[in-house]
DNA sequence: ACATTGGTTCGTTTTTTGCCGAACCAAAAA
DNA sequence: TTTTTGGTTCGGCAAAAAACGAACCAATGT
């Protein structure tokens, strides 16, 4: 009867708390898809974030997200591989604990900026390929654009290895 | 006689400066895509920005990217819309010759990474919301993940508005 | 007034994406 | 040795995204 009625609360407490952690879950999720990735690996990558501990055994992961053990199970490999998620062991204990690695986080980050390069050259390549064009006011047009382009890329690119100096 | 034989050089010359602009319309097509545009958007700003002139009417686009007439106009309304493309007319002629608006191109490509924020929000949310955590290691990588990331930012919002104040 | 041009609209097809379930497997436990 | 645990793999399916085609329309040309 004790244990029932503990268990109820500690069900009602976790009920409620678990419903906050899914919204936030849900939102950061959302912002995550958003650059680029599918529903699951966001919010599975959210909950790492904010799930108190930080790592989580494959169940726990399906069981919060409500999907399916091969989505799971492919979704949570896609990530280590990318090097978002990694796992660690306690001895003893035959399961994978599944945590955000914060450095191939931060990689993955970096590199998205590292990105801005791809748009700068392609867009000075434009420019390369049109420098004999009759339409001169078109190239200066888009000369203000590579202008643009090449001082971000500069920018991100010296501020990243700034960064990377600073913390080596 | 004379006439068919210059038609056909022409076409000789056309079909070689085509494939080759084909070609780059073609990789650059995948860039754009990979920044989160459908095949055919991205081919066809591709064509504008390279193209000789940097103007094409409807029917050009379309038989340049071998898509249908419907494809061709929802997709240059959308462009439109965005503020990438837009059309020049000439008088006595029916046509719009569309082009590459590198104004708007511009403001897009400043909104792609004012989208810093959004990420850097999220990320001092998590941390914010770990304060009172157990794992305190986590904690501390992940403040340098919000470091890096609020760094990159901030860089990035003080480009922007130099830029601008540069270019008023 | 009728035909043609320069598109637009909308219902349909095609392709891709995201996810699932069931069968399967290796390592550990019983 | 058999069972259980902690996953993995693969075929399929439903929904969404991308592209199409045919019918349509307004403005211009004849």
């Amino acid at each position: 009867m004790f244990a029932c009625k503990s268990a109820k609360m500690a069900s009602v407490l976790m009920k409620s708390k678990t419903n906050h952690i899914s919204e936030k879950v849900e939102e950061m999720g959302i912002i995550i898809e958003q650059m680029g990735y599918a529903p699951v690996p966001g919010r599975i990558v959210s909950y790492l974030l904010i799930s108190e501990p930080p790592y989580r055994d494959f169940y726990e992961i399906q069981g919060f997200l409500k999907a399916s053990k091969s989505t799971v199970s492919t979704t949570l490999n896609q990530l280590m591989q990318q090097g978002v998620v990694s796992y660690i062991t306690f001895s003893g204990d035959r399961k994978r604990y599944f945590q955000i690695n914060t450095k191939g986080l931060l990689d993955t980050i970096k590199q998205q900026y590292k990105q801005a390069r791809v748009i700068n050259n392609m867009v000075s390549e434009v420019l390369e390929h049109r420098k004999n064009s009759e339409f001169q006011r078109f190239n200066k047009e888009l000369k203000e654009v590579i202008n643009f382009s090449s001082y971000i890329h500069n920018g991100i690119e010296k501020m990243i290895k700034d960064w990377d100096k600073a913390h080596r």
